[in-house]
DNA sequence: GCCTCTGTTGTACAATTGTACAATAGAGGC
DNA sequence: GCCTCTATTGTACAATTGTACAACAGAGGC
């Protein structure tokens, strides 16, 4: 059996909370190298440069590796973000530098699709995925209800409902990343991003009155 | 064999044309009811009432099939689209129609995710899908464009890219239709359509002023 | 009423899947 | 240096997959 991807050597023992470390990167690489459809535990076991059985030894099945990679994943990323919140103290300038983080690398990357694709279709079988899948999605959606928020107090804006402006900015990031993904050619990432910095632009300017 | 579904007798003979037609509507059942994982020939030919191996007889394989069911799909919705548009006679009116229709039965069905999740696994590993998709969703993007071209001009907008706003409503429509089929708690399709008729409110009122 | 054509059946087959489990080997305690 | 523990290996196994193919049967031409 020869090894693949792993920098340790073949046999080398390794702490269980090392190897299952590997594995969920090993999973991950390989839904964004093959897509999820063909996903094997051979093949990210191959990848992890493990024998086949392993996983069986520190994770309970199949299922339980992919849910730990999308706890771990979006884990990461929201790190990512709150980094780059971080940046700026006004809310305004929050929420352009959320928007613009969205359009960028590395959270703009076609082959993440295939990873979200993979845990949505899991989701629509599993509960449990799809359980954690709103809580995730529900967390962006708040920060960005906290930041719309925060910045139509700071400019008295009057009479808009954070929570519908919240989902509609979400949907639009999330409508553009998914179209972009699918087919790159259609847009740039600039004219994603300009789009929802316009959208962004309205909302502080009190125009989109339907919303309140 | 006990046959599930189809409304014909074991063994009946049909037209090839009948028959493909039969299958069509059987794998659409079946990813709507079980999702694209877990689909399998003997299920689809099961749910159509025929022998495992007829599979074979009238698609060139399980994946023709499948982009048949997408040809298929794809063009009914499309003819239902064009069905409504054709219920209003200005731009304006016929926009606000296209995002109505978007949030409402029978195009708002949280079990077409299932379908989309399945043809967009499919288009990330092969191109001859992927090419379809795209050439669907231009067609759906090009009437937005078309009707927002029509709109500013009648209302005399001046200086905005109607490519850019298309993309923008298309992608708001599709992010909100994606959340809410991922959680259909969190926020009503009313809601949802609320927000993109604000989408439309300000872009013809001229608001959407850095998209030009 | 037979013949031909072909839609349909049932099965066989190789390949691949996820998982269980006995055997192995390597690291740390003493 | 031995002993114990367990991470790791390799394999076996049942289940399921997509597809090919020989056999069957029913409808239409004549």
């Amino acid at each position: 059996m020869n090894r693949v991807a792993s920098s340790t050597s073949p046999g080398a023992r390794l702490t269980p909370d090392e190897r299952r470390a590997e594995l969920i990167d090993a999973v991950l690489r390989c839904i964004m190298r093959d897509g999820h459809l063909g996903l094997s535990v051979r093949t990210v076991c191959q990848e992890a440069g493990v024998s086949a059985g392993l996983l069986a030894h520190h994770f309970n099945g199949k299922e339980e590796l992919i849910k730990e990679a999308y706890r771990k994943l979006t884990k990461d990323l929201f790190i990512q973000l709150l980094a780059i919140l971080d940046e700026a103290s006004e809310p305004v300038a929050q929420l352009r530098l959320y928007v613009d983080s969205f359009f960028r690398p590395p959270m703009l990357d076609k082959d993440y699709l295939k990873v979200w694709l993979g845990f949505w279709s899991l989701s629509q079988q599993k509960a449990e995925i799809a359980t954690l899948r709103n809580e995730v999605n529900s967390k962006y959606v708040k920060i960005l209800e906290q930041l719309i928020t925060q910045s139509i107090n700071r400019l008295d804006i009057p009479n808009v409902n954070a929570r519908l402006a919240a989902f509609g900015l979400s949907a639009l990031m999330d409508g553009l990343w998914l179209e972009w993904s699918l087919n790159p050619k259609s847009f740039s990432p600039e004219e994603a991003n300009q789009i929802c910095q316009c959208w962004v632009d309205s909302l502080i300017a009190g125009e989109l009155k339907r919303i309140r």
